[in-house]
DNA sequence: ATTATATCCTGATCGC
DNA sequence: TGCGATCAGGATATAA
């Protein structure tokens, strides 16, 4: 689930939840996440949430002053659902992992494949990805081909790389191939100044409109009940297998790489 | 240094 | 309906 515009939505709604309250307490569920010092966020205030690559960051400030961050990487299946209040009767538990409870509701992270990443660290810097952040100034054109000449890598697989660029995952990586034309085949240094500027566009383009969706798919925050992602009815190739591609109408085609699966039209991307 | 493979986990889905 | 095989939107440690 969680590429870039899917963490930056979750981080998006739970800022306006989270911002200036009160850590209660901050358990932990599974133990696979036990070395997580989690009591030392107890008492602290939380100041802002944001997203860095692919990580959602809740900043924190103790008493005393001093600032913490907790870095939380969902991967694959990892979900952070506030809950405003405590639910009497039944509650799924099915997966909870760890809760931080504040003294009205609380926020839950649940994650099925246990894969997700919780981390508390000083510095913000830690937890500040090496790649480029796409909707930044610094990712342009320029960069990109310098960065794309030094690797013999398929572009779908490169593109998944995030010390180089992050973020993107892979729905969007071959959602922005498609839309530049460019095959998930192409080696990554075969590509040409004005294929880089296109990829750039399409990145942003593509990128930004997820945003703008709530990403593609997944759970509501409030009772993790409704779907609020709309991204999905964009795709244009993700998923499509053997349905006409929306340009040309020749089937879109499906085949692996790095062991996940690539969509693209072998007609339109070249 | 870069690139390919195995691995971490669990649940949903597919084919028989 | 049951059962095993396969697949899943991520990333990294290890091997080549």
């Amino acid at each position: 689930m969680p590429e870039l515009p899917e963490v930056e939505t979750v981080a998006r709604q739970l800022a306006p939840k989270l911002r200036g309250r009160m850590v209660k307490e901050f358990l932990i569920l599974d133990p696979k996440l036990k070395g997580l010092k989690s009591v030392a966020l107890k008492g602290a205030r939380i100041t802002d949430v944001f997203r860095m690559g692919k990580k959602v960051v809740i900043a924190f400030k103790l008493a005393t002053g001093t600032e913490r961050f907790l870095g939380v990487h969902l991967r694959m299946t990892g979900r952070l659902i506030w809950v405003a209040k405590q639910t009497r009767g039944k509650v799924d538990t099915r997966h909870l992992r760890a809760r931080i409870v504040f003294d009205k509701g609380e926020l839950r992270f649940i994650d099925a494949r246990r894969f997700g990443t919780l981390e508390i660290v000083n510095n913000l810097e830690e937890l500040k990805p090496q790649g480029i952040e796409p909707l930044s100034r610094d990712f342009d054109s320029i960069t990109l081909s310098a960065m794309m000449l030094k690797s013999k890598q398929p572009i779908k697989v490169w593109l998944l790389r995030q010390d180089r660029i992050v973020g993107i995952g892979n729905i969007y990586a071959s959602e922005i191939l498609f839309d530049s034309k460019i095959s998930p085949l192409r080696k990554t240094h075969r590509t040409k100044p004005n294929e880089a500027e296109k990829l750039v566009k399409s990145t942003i383009k593509i990128l930004q409109k997820a945003i703008d969706s709530c990403g593609t798919t997944f759970s509501d925050f409030q009772d993790s009940r409704g779907e609020i992602g709309n991204f999905q009815s964009f795709l244009k190739v993700y998923d499509r297998e053997g349905q006409p591609c929306k340009s040309c109408k020749s089937p879109i085609k499906r085949l692996v790489q790095a062991q996940r699966s690539t969509y693209y039209c072998s007609i339109c991307q070249k």
